[in-house]
DNA sequence: GACAAAATCATACCAACGGGTGACACCGCA
DNA sequence: TGCGGTGTCACCCGTTGGTATGATTTTGTC
């Protein structure tokens, strides 16, 4: 996208110069051809004149337009795009995991205990007995300094933990 | 920021007319002035044609160049604007607590509930005793389809009841 | 293999939670 | 004046949650 919207206005200045050169030759060449088949007339030499300017000048005018191409000044006018703050799809990075000294285990049971999911209940989801659950949810509450598995949750969201 | 941006290239065709005529006349001027000059010289009038030529032919690329301006491409980037998805203030309308059948004592302490205290807690929060905190969550849970506190915080936070 | 960390499980105990029921007071509205 | 909704409180009882302690097994690492 920005690549493609930019080249129209990016020419190298080799190009330019023979294209430069090249024209000028051919115009000396037409200036030449005039010159020799129209000033046998004996038209006034200040209209004479004045009609080689007016065709040298627009023509350079029409040269100066179309083979330096457009040129295109990009105004970047930017646009706000609301995104959602936190991200939709949550990344459970261990950075912040073992920073606090949660284990994978701890952390697996604090996520369901913020679904709202009973110690019985994440027992039977993990395949574990319900003291264990009690026992890995025991130390996670020592470590996030929590008493109480809605105070758990809060700290666990508080500190990136879990959604 | 829009008007600014698109005015340079704005212009309107009766003042190109009028710049262009009255370039035409002081070049026709400069031209009668050069001839007058320089054409007692006994120069080649190849070579004097072909200055002639080049001169005229690099003012239009310069004048072609100039007076139309730059032409502007808007180019509308997206830029990503970090907003919180949930407002900051959180405002707790009546219209979804009522939908509900969600009575304001109830919703009070659903938002106690959710910042992880305990029932006794809420209860010297509110000066209430402990039993009033008891019959207000379990009316909550019932009208919310809750069992346990953090189901019923689950469905407030869905419902929009509590942030 | 030794070792530490992590995971698992058990038992016991107590606090907290939740359901159920009943009761009383207050307030707005018909 | 009665009635429904709301708020308050109490009691009982069963469930759940949380702590403490101890033990065994698994896992990963040097």
């Amino acid at each position: 996208m920005t690549p493609a919207a930019s080249s129209p206005a990016r020419r190298t200045p080799l190009r330019h110069a023979l294209l430069y050169g090249a024209l000028g030759g051919v115009l000396i060449v037409a200036l030449q051809l005039i010159e020799y088949r129209y000033l046998v007339l004996t038209h006034s030499f200040e209209i004479y004149g004045g009609l080689i300017a007016l065709v040298f000048v627009s023509l350079g005018i029409w040269l100066g337009l179309t083979l330096t191409g457009r040129r295109e000044r990009i105004v970047v006018q930017e646009v706000e795009v609301r995104v959602p703050a936190a991200p939709i799809v949550f990344s459970a990075d261990p950075a912040r995991r073992e920073a606090l000294g949660v284990t994978k285990r701890e952390l697996e049971i604090l996520g369901l205990m913020a679904d709202g999911l009973s110690n019985k209940e994440i027992a039977d989801r993990i395949f574990v007995s319900e003291n264990t659950v009690k026992t890995h949810s025991s130390r996670l509450f020592d470590k996030l300094g929590a008493r109480r598995r809605t105070q758990a949750i809060l700290v666990g969201k508080a500190s990136g933990l879990i959604p």
